[in-house]
Formats: C-alpha cells, sequence, structure tokens
DNA sequence: CCACGTATGTCAAGATACTGACATGATGAT
DNA sequence: ATCATCATGTCAGTATCTTGACATACGTGG
C-alpha cells in the first residue's frame, strides 16, 4: 500500500514560490534602481550578453515577457546607446540586438550586484542543498511547462 | 581549506526562481480564469478564508500587494458579492473583511483547480523531495527578507 | 505563379500594480 | 490635556505589462 504525502504542506509550495519571487524581486530592484535599471532592464541586457544577435522575439521567450513589451524595452535601452540594433533588416524582417561598449560595463556591475543578492538568498544552504534545490526547482518548471 | 562552491550554477538560481514562478502564475490563470478569477483575487479569497476578519492592510501585507491594490481588489469583490465589508469602522478606522456565502463555494472549487495545478508541478517529487524543496525555499525566503 | 500560413516588429488600448498624497482615527510622550 | 507619531482606507497619477490589431517578409502547397 502506498503512502500518501498528506498534500496539507505541498499545497504551500506555491505560495512559498510567490512570495520567494517576490522578495528576490525585490532586493534586486533595490540593488539595481542606483544604477538606473530595472529589473526587466537588466534580464534583457544579461541575456543578451551570453546571446548576441538574436533577436526581439526570442529575447522576449527568454525574459518570459511578450514581444510588445520587449519592443518598449529595446527602444529604451537603444535610446540609452545600451544597445545596437542592425538597421537593415535581416531574413526575417529581423533586428539583431547587441550590447555596446558602454552596457558591457555596466552589465558586469549589475551582475556583481546580483550575484550578491543570490548568495544572500542561499547563504544559509549548505553542502550540496544549492544543487539540489536547483534539481528539484528545476522538475518543478519541467512539470509545468512540459504541459 | 575550505572547498568552494562554483557560482556558476547558484547563479542561475534567482532565473530558476523567476521562471518556475512565470509558469506557475501562468498555469494558475488558466484554470481560474474560467471561474472569473484574477490569480491576484484567488490569492485574497484563499487567505481571507483562512484568516476571516482581517484589514485590508493585513491582507495586503500577506498577499504581497500594496494597500492600495488590495483596496481595488476588495471593491471589485465586494460588488461581486463575495466579500463583505463592515461599514462601521472599527478601532482604528479598519472595516474587517469576510467572505459570502457564494464565495466559499467558489473558493472552494477554485482551490481544487489550484490544487491541481501544484500537484502537477510537484508530479516528478518522490519520497521526501517535497519537504525537502519546502524547507530549502524556505531558507531562501527567509534569508532574503531577514535583511 | 500565387495564395495561404507563419514569424517578426510595432502601434494602440486596456488592465493591473505601484508611489504619492490626504483624511481619519488611535497611540504615546511630554 | 495636548501634540507628535503612526496605521488604516482611499483617491489620483504614473509606470509597466498584456492583449488585439496591422504591416511586412519568408516559406510551402496548390
Amino acid at each position: 500500500m502506498m503512502i500518501e504525502k498528506e498534500p496539507a504542506e505541498v499545497e504551500q509550495l506555491g505560495l512559498l514560490i510567490k512570495e520567494t519571487q517576490s522578495l528576490l524581486n525585490q532586493r534586486m530592484d533595490e540593488v539595481l534602481r542606483p544604477l538606473g535599471l530595472s529589473v526587466a532592464q537588466y534580464a534583457c541586457l544579461h541575456t543578451l550578453r551570453s546571446a548576441p544577435g538574436v533577436t526581439g522575439s526570442e529575447l522576449a521567450r527568454r525574459v518570459f515577457v511578450s514581444r510588445q513589451s520587449m519592443s518598449v524595452l529595446l527602444q529604451g535601452l537603444e535610446k540609452r546607446g545600451l544597445v545596437e540594433r542592425s538597421q537593415e533588416p535581416g531574413p526575417r524582417r529581423e533586428r539583431a540586438a547587441e550590447l555596446t561598449e558602454e552596457a558591457a560595463e555596466l552589465t558586469e556591475a549589475a551582475d556583481g550586484r546580483v550575484r550578491g543578492v543570490v548568495s544572500t538568498m542561499a547563504g544559509d544552504l549548505v553542502g550540496d542543498e544549492p544543487e539540489r534545490l536547483l534539481v528539484l526547482l528545476g522538475s518543478c518548471r519541467d512539470a509545468l511547462q512540459g504541459d
């Protein structure tokens, strides 16, 4: 006979994820705001650094926002001289986006601060616990999007 | 000499949390929308059911939104007959909020659907893994808000 | 060759959440 | 007793994200 986990605790998992993400977003905003960056802008720059030349739509998918939001995000970053987009559209009307020199410095500074926040968050985890957390959360993510 | 964890993996923890929460919110919206409820409204009703009679401000803190957002949320729920608020303000101008009968049924139905989503999310976790995940994530949350 | 489906980029409108500000009522220090 | 302080509830303005819609461009099947 299978021993069923009482669902009372697992039920709190959704709330806990929301809570943690809310706090994480808040802390990231606090350290990024002095640099003049919103969390969404940081996510955009961070992703662009690891994947230069991607299209706006692909960027939107990776950052989990709509194409439209990414469009205005990129326009703002372009106006601030942090991002350059090819003026001559590519194969499918695509406009590849890349970081500028100034953005590289800024993104590195922002990355440092975000690393600090994440270190704080994982500060009480010891041994293989960080890795365990990554695996378990990854399982949840896959189960949700695999649908 | 301490063996330092390479931070390359832990660094992804922030992104993973954001990703998982985004997908969870999306799935919850999909199951709650047919009931005419937004995720925020569900969170409001769910919290009210476990803590009837709380004030709007306290409710806002528990649901992680501002007092102002909770104010308009409650106005909408009140207009739909799901929530009743005491008209005669209490000790500190407080207006205690409670669920109506109709809301109790609706909230129960919504809870069932949300339980389904959470079960899907935790579907691949076995043994003590759900509990482990709760403990590890709880540690992260405490580290973020303990600051 | 040409219509159809699909993907990108953008504009406009609606919804939602936040910050700032104010009035009201309770608490505490002097 | 009086005034400063704080918490609640609400209104207004701002910012951001989303959905809907349209124009453009590539690919495929008729």
